[in-house]
DNA sequence: ACCTAGAGTTTGAGTCGTCAAACTCATGTG
DNA sequence: CACATGAGTTTGACGACTCAAACTCTAGGT
């Protein structure tokens, strides 16, 4: 709203980078390189931030958003998650290009447009990756997941959510029935190769870098192991 | 797509600056205005327009769009008026606020988007105010219509479109019952006053200055005068 | 304790789009 | 025909954002 397309991108990338670091810091390098930026660029834009009380920061030091910071990011998120919701679900695009789209839509969208969309959504609480959907209070609830790569063989899970955006990253897993919902099994582990063989139900087999694996959640189910 | 956001909304202007000027060609000042923006602004982004080849300009002389430039005009407003359209159709928003909006969203709307917009909504050829949208190969089609403000007392007449974004006009109109599609009869004339009053079908009569009902076009009716 | 590799910061410069204010031109009215 | 008026242009400066490259700090290993 009141910030710029650049700075709504800053705030996005930092809660982000943060949220999956062990410290709760986003470090400055992973923030440059998150927004394919200069680790230089994103030091000024970090300290234009702390200027205007959104984030923290001390000389090499990690950097951390402020409530108002944190805030903000959710914000926009929110209507990222909602216009990638809106492209799949009424625009029947596919789930491997919608990020990108949305990463530009979400900047032009204001209250009252991403109102009328939850709306005619459904007030949904999931967006297309099984990430969750920050609610227009903030409130933002993870659901309950681990990740593929800690199954053992003959487990069976339910995929709730993909972490990795990119294109072919997606275009494999729906390829391979592998969409959030869809029910599986591990069927083999290959510890030295570090791949892992699935069978999503009524699908055929598929094999998986474990490394891959690991940025796929799921919950598991009980069934014969 | 190559052109920035700010280029983008200058073809677009100078497109339809130009479109209103009698000589085709649109003086620096009235895109100045339109943009809101200081005349040497403008002069000096036609510069780099007329450097791309996307317009024509000399010293003092008016601003031409190059084919080029009206394809690229045509694509933008394609896309402006397909968001109208999708607001206002698909999440319901009011007629008077959706112009704003899609004057934003115009920019981040990238083809693949657009082309599936356009299939959700039908493929329409007129947007929420009768203005005409261009098709995908730049063809565009201005419907038959004449300002409301040439009626005579007693002729009947259909609203096809309405030339006035401001949001405040269209809130009259919406709130008179005036809308696109509406017949309507024109009960009095007041030259003088520079006043005339109508009756939407199945409403009230309501009073407008001859002024405001000349950037309301219709289609006459045959209808007992 | 040193010292180095890597991470982060600073500086200086460049691009894009903007404005204010000084300037130039075209025109039509007296 | 002069010249005032308004339209358009130029200039110089600024803010936002970026990069390359020089610089500085921190941490880990020896
Ligand atoms: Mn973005
Ligand atoms: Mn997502
Ligand atoms: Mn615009
Ligand atoms: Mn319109």
């Amino acid at each position: 709203m009141l910030a710029s397309e650049t700075v709504e991108n800053y705030l996005k990338a930092i809660y982000l980078v943060q949220r999956e670091a062990a410290t709760d810091e986003a470090p400055m390098g992973k923030i440059a390189a998150s927004l394919g930026v200069t680790p230089g660029s994103a030091t000024s834009m970090v300290k234009k931030l702390v200027a205007a009380r959104l984030a923290r920061h001390e000389r090499f030091g990690g950097v951390r958003l402020t409530a108002r910071g944190t805030r903000a990011a959710l914000d926009i998120l929110r209507r990222h998650r909602l216009v990638e919701t809106f492209l799949v679900d009424t625009l029947g695009l596919d789930w491997s290009v919608v990020h990108d789209e949305a990463e530009r839509l979400e900047h032009a969208i204001s209250p009252l447009v991403l109102d009328a969309l939850d709306r005619h959504l459904g007030r949904p609480a999931f967006d297309p990756h099984g990430d969750p959907i920050p609610r227009a209070d903030g409130a933002l609830q993870e659901s309950e997941a681990m990740p593929m790569s800690e199954l053992g063989v003959g487990d069976a899970a339910r995929l709730v959510r993909v972490l990795d955006q990119r294109g072919d990253s997606l275009r494999f897993l729906r390829a391979s029935g592998l969409k959030v919902g869809a029910g599986l099994r591990i069927v083999a582990i290959e510890p030295g190769a570090g791949v892992m063989r699935i069978r999503p139900d009524g699908g055929a087999v598929v094999s998986m870098s474990t490394t891959a694996a690991s940025r796929v959640l799921v919950r598991p189910m009980r069934g014969r192991g």
